[in-house]
RNA sequence: CGGAGCAUGGCGCAGUUUGGUAGCGCACCUGGUUUGGGACCAGGGGGUCGCAGGUUCAAAUCCUGCUGCUCCGACCA
């Protein structure tokens, strides 16, 4: 393509309302523009990076078994109400009324669709295994859209629903899944991980989350320095360690702690070690009011608890949930407090001589001790990991870091099947309800998370895969010989396969390498006066910096041979 | 939904306190000089000042209501 010919509104100044890398640079770049919150226009340049990856994840998906189809993003609404996931979703559903006030949604995702189509199509198990996908717009009603294309209110995503038999079938079918994610993200350059996940409103009974690691990333990848154990911090697991408190427990004893309700007031003024202390957390579930204790030294999980209370929703109290617990907010402990269900961490229950609250205005318990003291009804693991808790798995030490998430891959199991009666004829001419696995990509989002993972000060550093041309050409000055040459290259790396842009601009050569460094193809050659006269084409490399010369005579094969060495 | 802020040409902003001819930089158009890291000179086009009311001789500016957007939080793939 020839820049004279293309449209590439570069900015040179920052629009004022991005806040991440991704987001300037898919700004600056010409790539996007906005039109709403959350909402945004792809220009040439952005499209052809994102049918790239598009190509890549449907060869991947091909070549995997799976089938393309295209659904409709117009949803009724009534297939949500048969799922019983319009009263979940809820909120973030983006819904709408056609002109007989029928209700409609617009579909954040497609499993309610494809089941359906599937019910009334598939009748026999010889029809199984199938996996179907599509690659489209999807929509959610964000609270608060952000970070540009990284959470959007419409966004273009790869989703993928397989059909099996039996849970042994659907495991094969979730693992050639999981193992064409890693090719795909794999060839798009990127430094990701597969990490176990939690399973969120999509509902089924296990999942992987494909992270890709960076700094503007909203989840928390936890992983093991020594071992391949990686996990989503919302269900991330450590080993339990022993306390280690080798003393005779002493009497329970209640204690004046005036203006002293966080731990870091409390360890002072009790002078006691925090892992001594026992937090304890009033949370609101479905329809109790639930007090989580844990060590004063971690955190609350709250997504594991909600998973083991097995709830849909919870939350923390409000100050009116307080009234008629016989507590004091700032001050509530275990010891004598009414009207709720109190669970604890693991590591909760071997603390001897604690501390906790007192349930009364600048009061706390000491020498508190676990089921000699309070009751407790269930204890679990509901503590947040932290960094250099050890790993569950091996001796290593577990690291947190920020990680965007990329693709997810769920079995679903019959969550779906089930109500909406997706049955299929087995061999012996019964019945039985299908197994359904579901696996989605965010192509805009990845796009994103390469950029994030890919740029300097200058501009976007594209890996091979999605460059959205491999080589762009600089012509410098405007004398006939330097034209021609640079026409000449351009078309005989073109002919070969070579995605090619050719900046034939009547422009300065600062506003064209500017431009260069910041839509950045892997490859830049500069073809001047200069160089053309010692026969040479100067090559810098986007990635790496790296700047070489090479003969124009046969700079086909030289340049073909640098992209192979490429990212 | 709670808190904070913003809305003036395509983009970034000033002007609002103290009401009186709408301005600057970038971008765009024309001509000229330049031409290997975001040139210079001259000329030019483009704005219902978010919307609707109100106060006033006069409103970008003061008052009321609304809308949109951004940030922090809650929430979320």
């Amino acid at each position: 393509m020839k820049m004279s010919k293309m449209y590439i509104p570069t900015l040179k100044e920052t629009p004022a309302d991005a806040e991440v890398i991704s987001h300037k640079l898919m700004l600056r770049a010409g790539m996007m523009r906005r039109l709403g919150s959350g909402v945004y226009t792809y220009l040439p340049l952005g499209y052809k990076v994102i049918r790239k990856f598009e190509e890549i994840v449907r060869e991947e998906m091909n070549n995997s078994g799976a089938l393309e189809v295209l659904l409709p993003a117009l949803q009724p609404v009534e297939l949500w109400d048969e799922s019983g996931r319009l009263q979940n979703y809820g909120p973030e559903l983006m819904r709408l009324k056609d002109r007989h006030n029928r209700d409609f949604a617009l579909g954040p995702t497609h499993e309610e669709v494809i089941t359906d189509l599937v019910r009334d199509e598939v009748r026999s198990y010889k029809d199984l295994p199938l996996n179907l996908y599509q690659i489209q717009s999807k929509y959610r009603d964000e609270i608060r859209p952000r970070f540009g294309v990284l959470r959007g209110r419409e966004f273009i995503m790869k989703d993928a629903y397989s059909f099996d038999v039996d849970e042994a079938a659907l495991e094969e079918s979730y693992q050639t899944m999981y193992d064409a994610y890693t090719k795909i993200f794999s060839r798009c350059g990127l430094d990701f991980r597969p990490v176990e996940a939690d399973t969120g409103s999509i509902g089924g009974e296990g999942s992987h989350e494909f992270m890709v690691l960076a700094d503007a990333g909203e989840d928390i990848v936890v992983y093991c320095e020594e071992c391949d154990y990686a996990a989503n911090l919302e269900l991330a697991k450590a080993k339990v360690e022993a306390n280690g408190f080798n003393e005779d427990s002493l009497e329970l004893e209640l204690v004046d702690t005036p203006e002293a309700s966080t731990i870091e007031e409390l360890v002072e003024s009790l002078d006691l070690p925090a892992h001594k202390m026992i937090k304890a957390l009033l949370f609101k579930g479905e329809d109790e009011l639930i007090l989580a204790l844990v060590r004063g030294d971690y955190e609350v999980n709250e997504i594991k608890l909600t998973n083991l209370l097995d709830l849909n929703n919870l939350e923390l109290a409000s100050e009116e949930d307080y009234d008629g617990l016989n507590t004091v907010k700032g001050f509530t402990g275990p010891i004598g407090i009414k009207e709720v269900k109190v669970i604890a961490d693991e590591l909760v229950m071997d603390i001897v001589n604690g501390a906790s609250g007192g349930n009364k205005e600048d009061k706390h318990y000491l020498n508190v001790n676990p089921e000699r003291d309070f009751e407790v009804e269930l204890v679990g693991d509901i503590r947040e990991v932290r960094e250099g808790d050890q790993c569950l798995h091996c001796e290593g030490e577990l690291k947190l870091t920020p990680g965007i998430e990329v693709g997810q891959v769920f079995k679903l199991g019959k969550k779906y099947s089930e109500p909406l009666g997706a049955t299929f004829l087995d061999e012996n001419g019964k019945a039985q309800t299908m197994v359904m696995g579901c696996y989605g990509i965010g192509i805009t989002r990845t796009i994103a998370a390469t950029i994030e993972q890919n740029s300097d000060e200058y501009g976007i550093k594209w890996p091979k895969a999605l460059a959205p041309y491999m080589v762009e050409i600089l012509l410098m000055g405007k004398n006939d010989e330097v034209l021609e040459e640079g026409e000449r290259v351009y078309e005989e790396l073109k002919e070969s396969g070579i995605d090619t842009l050719l900046d034939d601009r009547k422009e300065r050569a600062g506003v064209k390498f500017n431009d260069a460094d910041l839509i950045g193809c892997p490859i830049r050659i500069t073809l001047g006066a200069r160089s053309l006269k010692a026969g040479k084409l100067e090559v810098k490399l986007r990635q790496t910096g790296e700047e070489l010369e090479i003969d124009l005579e046969n700079c086909l094969s030289s340049i073909k041979k640098i992209i192979k060495g490429l990212n």
